[in-house]
DNA sequence: GCGGCGCTGTGAAACGCATAACAGCGTTCT
DNA sequence: AGAACGCTGTTATGCGTTTCACAGCGCCGC
């Protein structure tokens, strides 16, 4: 959903990866360990690119960034290929994420969030509003904004979720920023002006429903792949 | 945040529209509104383009799309450029909404939706939980999910969003399709598979904020753009 | 009144990404 | 055993989008 921004590209080696590779290799990932769950041991380019709705040579060319060599007769083996992903995608070290804004979505972004990835987790809520300051949301410490600093530090707090009404979200993250936040997801529908080093993702939803439901009025697709003569 | 798929276009006379454009347009409507609602009358391509975050060159490019001609010494009048994004984006009369799955998040998008875009309204909700069927959400009634192709048919709804665990997903689309949705925003995190006629959109909200954590671990981005010499 | 400025609209170039095409090779079937 | 198949890794091509660059022009100041 997200409109400009010079992309950011990741070092790997020598090579350079781009930011919608690394989102296909998180979605290569998810989708194996399901495979794993089901205890599929191998799997060809063209069922996991079918699982991920991309094509076979997309999803070969995006593992070359991952060196892992499949075989042409077995596929690639399930568990070994999700490992090294993983050790690509993934920190050394469990990475800790702040939630601002205990609002309706923050609550659904709590349950949401409870239990999955380990190596991501949420360990503090941050809102305004006394009522939901210093109590336990989900089993995890909800702050006033104005701890931000003191907090994000003493739990080494580098990535943050943005909950809040449109008109304080500048605002919020101008504080997170300051705080130490290198990265942040905001719901909020405003884009967020942040120093460059700073890395932003917006999640519009209203936007992304307005598009949907115009593209619900187009004229039908030209469907060019249906089924062979 | 969505993977491939032949890019959906829309013509606009002989004109053909990207699915970036319209994402776009509908932005700089909204900022308009904003802008409209808080007495400013003209905006320049480059104030624009900041509260958009667009270079002012792609939001002039964008501009060309709807047919809008701004002064050179004015820029553009807010509220001219405002309804003639509207005309191409609108749709004739109100379109309406299906929203499948109230859990957590499907309330969290109730609240949100309450009251704005009075063109896009969600006239129905649908679940499987028995305590969540046939009662008022929000003003708006809920339906056993087996009701689906009635309730389309009555209301006119050919847009859904879908807010039910992954593993309902696909055949929670399947009966969406099936009952005559041409159009689907889907929260669950499976890529749905559905015939190429029906327009998807996917928001992954676990992949993005994986995605975010990753980028928070970048080295710094080449600032090329700071203050000058 | 005229020159210069700054904005718009747009053709042309550059870039990034996806798609197509192909070489290599292990397996399987004849 | 030999040949043919099908899948992988990779190089080359094409396309869509963004960015650059500039012509046109109304206004403002001199
Ligand atoms: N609810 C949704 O499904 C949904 C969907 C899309 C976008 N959004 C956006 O997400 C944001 C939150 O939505 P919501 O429905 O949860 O709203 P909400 O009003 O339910 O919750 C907002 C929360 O933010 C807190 N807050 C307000 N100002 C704050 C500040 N300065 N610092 C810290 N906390 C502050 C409030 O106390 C409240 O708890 C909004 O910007 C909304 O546009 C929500
Ligand atoms: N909560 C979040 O913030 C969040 C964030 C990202 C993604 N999601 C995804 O959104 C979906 C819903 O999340 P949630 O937190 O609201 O879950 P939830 O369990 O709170 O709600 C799911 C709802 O779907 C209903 N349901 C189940 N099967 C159904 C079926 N076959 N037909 C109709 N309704 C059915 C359930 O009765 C329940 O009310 C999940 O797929 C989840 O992965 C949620």
């Amino acid at each position: 959903m997200t409109i400009k921004r010079p992309r950011t590209r990741r070092k790997l080696g020598r090579r350079t990866v781009s930011e919608l590779v690394v989102v296909r290799l998180i979605l290569y990932r998810r989708i194996l360990r399901d495979l794993a769950f089901s205890g599929t041991r191998y799997v060809f380019s063209h069922q996991l690119a079918i699982l991920a709705d991309v094509t076979p040579e997309q999803l070969r060319r995006d593992l070359m960034n991952v060196r892992y060599e499949g075989s042409p007769t077995r596929g690639y083996e399930v568990v070994a290929l999700e490992e090294r992903i993983g050790a690509f995608l993934d920190p050394p070290t469990t990475q800790s994420v702040a939630l601002v804004g205990v609002g309706n979505l923050g609550r659904a972004l709590f349950a949401y969030f409870l239990g999955r990835r380990p190596l991501l987790q949420i360990v503090a809520a941050f809102d305004i509003d006394p009522a939901k300051v210093d109590r336990m949301i989900n089993g995890c410490p909800s702050y006033h904004i104005s701890e931000a600093r003191t907090v994000m530090r003493d739990k080494g707090i580098n990535v943050a979720m943005i909950a809040v009404p449109a008109a304080a979200a500048q605002s919020v993250a101008d504080i997170l920023v300051e705080a130490g936040v290198r990265s942040l997801l905001n719901f909020a529908d405003v884009r967020l002006r942040l120093p460059p080093d700073v890395y932003v993702e917006h999640i519009d939803i209203g936007v992304t429903l307005e598009k949907v439901a115009f593209f619900a009025r187009r004229p039908v697709a030209a469907a060019k792949d249906v089924g062979p003569a």
